[in-house]
DNA sequence: GTAATTCGTTGACCTTGATCAATAAAGACG
DNA sequence: CGTCTTTATTGATCAAGGTCAACGAATTAC
């Protein structure tokens, strides 16, 4: 998934782990990060319909099932229920942006990484530390900082 | 509505402004602000069933009209549209969290300040400067010295 | 009309996290 | 094994925005 293209499909991972970016200034900004079993896609610009501000890339070795939104509304017609699962979808969207909203008002840089430990470990463990910092809006150094300061 | 129960309403405001706000050690931190013909609720809370983090408080005399979630899920049964109302609530509710996480995560607080400016100058206008500042998550002072800069 | 609040502005100084540069580990690969 | 490349750590310095305090303007209360 290319920036400016609007995003008419969503993948469904199998294996390995992926990342979805914006930009800034050339450098990276993770939004998010997807791995087995994950839904991906910019699903900003689906629903909206609108040029994408995100760019989809592979962290490991990934393969994925992509549907159109095509082929998914034709589908959705013929199995009623794929309406509800939709629902459901928005919603653990909104729960989760919602969350990650939440840290960037209430929590510190350090906060956000102590409950990232915490909550996430599974992603602390396998992705590098610096896409980690970007994940948190801040650069690799503080992240290293915050590491120190806490093992004293 | 108040910090710390779980939040199983909904209202429509008819009249008047509102804010819904976390509080961050005694300070508010102002969520979303929400006047005529807009639902105003801890939606997080309400699809959660967990304890509300935020308090909803009256900007300005107003006038809401309140339905609990049981009369809603009552009237859902009865009116099967109300599902897809639903989804596309979950819908605008996941875009508003996005717009509003991109900005923490792309912009200064003076470009969050500029498009607030253009994209909501109807509540730029209305609203007092130190709860734009809350929302934005700046200090009043911050927005001062922003219009400050901006006028030069 | 004057006092008392409340909100916005300004200045001096401080803190958090960014930037830049150097170095150290840790993997990848011949 | 040693070399090359990528990631992580550390130090020195800088900038954005926060904090604290003073002052003004505007609104409300009496």
């Amino acid at each position: 998934m290319e920036e400016g293209k609007i995003c008419n499909k969503v993948g469904l991972i199998e294996s390995g782990l992926m990342k979805c970016v914006f930009h800034k200034h050339g450098d990276e900004i993770i939004f998010e990060f997807a791995f087995e079993n994950n839904f991906i896609s910019d699903y900003y610009s689906f629903v909206t319909d609108t040029p994408s501000a995100k760019e989809i890339k592979c962290i490991e070795d990934t393969t994925v099932y992509v549907i159109t939104k095509d082929r998914l509304n034709k589908l959705g017609r013929s199995h009623p229920f794929i309406e509800g699962i939709s629902r459901q979808m928005n919603e653990k969207l909104f729960l989760r942006m919602h969350d990650r909203l939440k840290s960037f008002l209430l929590d510190t840089a350090s906060e956000r990484y102590m409950k990232l430990m915490s909550e996430r470990s599974d992603l602390v463990q396998r992705i590098p530390q610096y896409l980690i910092a970007s994940y948190l809006n801040v650069k690799p150094e503080t992240i290293s900082r915050i590491r120190k300061k806490n093992t004293l």
